[in-house]
RNA sequence: GAGCCGGUAGCUCAGUCGGUAGAGCAUCUGACUUUUAAUCAGAUGGUCGUGGGUUCGAUCCCCCCCCGGCUCACCA
């Protein structure tokens, strides 16, 4: 039988709501109203009214258009407390039959935990003293037919949570809290960026190279142009072209692609600020970055100590400087001679455990150890320098030490925050660097990056002196959240397909 | 990708040393016009993640699989 009912499946209490929406219909009530003009939410009413006593109350006349869930209801025959839910908080209505009326108060008392209403009514205060709203009418606006989580316990199982975040937001105000401050950062981020003369812009998405970092990429397919393409791993090259092109102090927040692992601290995509200023070096960056994340974090948090995990995290600049080396030397409480060749660096990393392929070069090394050593341990921010050349393609050299690089990343509870470096714009040692990465590709690096011909291109023409940087988003607004999983701050994390 | 842990009522959880399951909240019926997890009386509700095996009998033991969490690996 093709027709299965429906109803068939659900559990009893599912029925019922569905059955009530269908007796409120044949009463004239229609479950989805769409003509309520809201006029107050329920933080209006606590602004105005928080201050004011219960005598000062009985004589306000001032009257209230409201909207909201109910999630919670307290009856007593003729009269209710009910809470509802909008999207400033919580107000408690008090909802008596002499005053909504008989018809209505039977509807009423038809409704469940759940259902959004439309009320007005003048404030007062209750016998224990709660600001509340004294109902003079009230309607339903939208049936629901989904049960609310427990009122106590609420709802607690993580995967419930991220597959019906709606849900999720509902019952849980800590989690409104959190994408509150999410998008809030980006605006404060957004408008210091602008407040400093940097052009926003949108560059693509789609990419017929997968160039500005070193990861796996994810593979689309365009059928017109009978193309792959590939979500992009960064959006650099592109800000880069731009910065030729004369925007030289560009930014875009925006999403990157990168097909690897999930963990704690990685999402599929995830958000990223990358922005670049032309004659300016990557030390000018530092600066830069220790008064934007500062000038954030006393906007959102309210201060320089900030707690995370349970601990906390000292923002005060200026923050630590080390170069890679120093800080293995540091952390790994070794002296300064271990690293200084390649062989008793290699001896090192083995009585550490690594596991590294005996050919791995110096640079790679000193990351890999540095890594293993330094990174979990760089609890309050720290700004590391000194990346050797061959693990940045993109890097301008310095001057002084050709195997070093411009650049510094910026550690902070144990984890990467940022990355950042004077670019490199000498085409032809850039094409050197693309030629020596398509090397470790044949070698089988799958991550190697690959070769740019018009990024070439555009550098030949001329790139100024430019450092550049990539923060993320979603570490910095787990930081200033204290949201130890990635999950947590991202909306709608990737999970498998639920199983039916 | 590997290891460990988990999946029982709508939600939060307990439980069965193998004899097909309980609580609280929610829901339903009744009482109650100032409650705050309201209260009181009664009631309903489950293919115990899926499939297979062992067994007289499996939600429980064994195996495969699915989904999730954590750790590791990769990376930001």
């Amino acid at each position: 039988m093709k027709g299965t009912n429906i109803m068939e499946e659900l559990n009893d209490i599912l029925v019922q709501r569905r059955a009530k929406m269908e007796d409120l219909r044949s009463e004239g009530v229609n479950p989805y109203a769409n003509d309520f003009p809201v006029q107050h939410t329920s933080a209006d009413i606590a602004d105005a009214h928080e201050n004011d006593d219960s005598a000062v109350l009985e004589g306000c006349t001032a009257k209230y258009v409201v909207a909201g869930r109910i999630m919670a209801r307290r009856d007593f025959g003729k009269a209710a407390f009910i809470q509802i839910q909008d999207r400033k908080g919580r107000l408690q209505v008090y909802v008596g039959r002499d005053n909504v009326g008989e018809g209505a108060f039977a509807i009423f008392r038809k409704l469940d935990l759940g259902d959004i209403v439309g009320l007005s009514g003048t404030p007062f205060r209750t016998k224990t003293g709660e600001l509340s709203l004294r109902a003079d009418s009230i309607r339903l606006l939208t049936k629901s037919l989904q049960v609310m989580p427990e009122k106590w316990h609420g709802l607690t199982d993580v995967e419930t949570r991220y597959r019906q975040r709606y849900l999720d937001m509902i019952v849980n105000p800590g989690v409104r809290e959190i994408f509150l401050k999410r998008s809030r950062i980006i605006s404060l981020i957004r408008n210091f960026m602008v407040d400093h003369d940097f052009l926003e812009v949108e560059t693509p998405m789609m990419q017929p190279i997968a160039g500005g970092a070193t990861a796996k990429p994810f593979i689309t397919h365009h059928n017109t142009l009978k193309m792959d393409l590939f979500l992009r791993i960064a959006p650099e090259l592109y800000l880069k072209r731009l910065v030729v092109g004369g925007f030289d102090r560009v930014f875009e927040i925006n999403r990157n692609f990168r097909n690897e692992g999930i963990s704690i601290q990685h999402n599929p995509e995830f958000t990223m600020m990358e922005f670049y200023r032309a004659y300016a070096t990557y030390h000018d960056l530092m600066d830069f970055t220790e008064e934007l994340i500062c000038h954030v974090a006393k906007e959102v948090v309210g201060g320089q100590v900030i707690p995370y995990g349970g601990k906390e995290v000292d923002l005060t600049a200026p923050w630590d400087r080390l170069t890679v080396k120093e800080a293995i030397v540091k952390y790994g409480e070794i002296e300064p001679a271990v690293l200084e060749d390649r062989a008793s660096a290699l001896t090192y990393a083995e009585s550490l455990g690594l596991e590294l392929d005996q050919n791995i070069g110096y640079g790679k090394l000193l990351t890999e150890l540095f890594d293993a050593v330094a990174e979990p341990k760089l609890w309050n921010p720290t700004f590391i320098t000194e990346y050797p050349t061959e693990v940045s393609p993109l890097s301008r050299k310095n001057e002084q030490h050709p195997e070093l690089v411009d650049r510094f990343e910026l550690f902070m509870v144990g984890r990467e925050l940022a990355n950042a470096f004077s670019e490199l714009n000498d085409p032809m040692d850039q094409k050197e660097r693309f030629l020596k990465q398509l090397e470790e590709k044949e070698a089988g690096d799958e991550e190697a990056h690959a070769m740019d011909e018009d990024y070439i291109r555009a550098l030949e023409y001329g790139m100024p002196p430019t450092a550049g940087e990539g923060i993320g988003i979603d570490r910095l607004v787990m930081l200033l959240t204290d949201s130890a999983s990635i999950r947590d701050v991202i909306l709608f994390p990737q999970l498998r397909p639920e199983s039916r």
